[in-house]
DNA sequence: TAAAGTAGTTTATATTATAAACCTAATTTA
DNA sequence: TAAATTAGGTTTATAATATAAACTACTTTA
């Protein structure tokens, strides 16, 4: 309990916890919806998808919705950990 | 509590985090010991120290303990609030 | 069939974090 | 007492990150 814990680089960006704490809650959200909940533009949610995913944290699947393309992502067993672990961690620097 | 509040960019850095962490628990805290307890180098500490001071978050005192240069720091109010604010928005993001 | 819209991706740029190099003064060692 | 070492930083250059602008590919509407 004596220094600080070293914060999950992956998980402390605003959008990327967003996007996380999102995908906690649902079985799986879809590309646009998580553009509305976060407000990000679509460049930068693509990006960070992609970082989350690459990592394991989630699975994005593609597919169509009629005949447009539709993007769905959903958190995997290694992102829970993660996400757990780094909310643990960030009780140290938020509590007295 | 519908979309996600911005995290103030100031506080959302660890180390800067961090430093607050410290300040908020102490009346005051020496650059050595802030260093020591973050981990950080004395170059990146003074840079963080400096920002969290530009934004009136941390007031910062130099003096001299005995001939060797004493770098003070304490939180402010604003500092407190702005803390305060921030691990409230936090709560957003980590909560179900 | 031309214009506008949807659902994204790629790439260029701005911002931020970090480390390396540097500074000044004091202290120790040879 | 000159040279190296240490303390306590600051400045500056570079690496990493986030973001927005531009682009792609396809679809719908006028």
């Amino acid at each position: 309990m004596d220094n600080f814990k070293n914060l999950d680089p992956l998980l402390h960006s605003q959008l990327r916890l967003a996007i996380m704490s999102i995908l906690m809650n649902v079985d799986s959200a879809e590309f646009v919806y998580i553009k509305e909940k976060t407000e990000a533009t679509a460049g930068n949610l693509s990006v960070q998808l992609d970082k989350l995913s690459q990592a394991g944290y989630i699975k994005i699947t593609k597919s169509f919705k009629g005949k447009k393309p539709l993007t769905s992502c959903s958190i995997t067993k290694v992102g829970i950990s993660a996400f757990e672990k780094y909310v643990d961690d960030l009780k140290q620097y938020i509590n007295p």
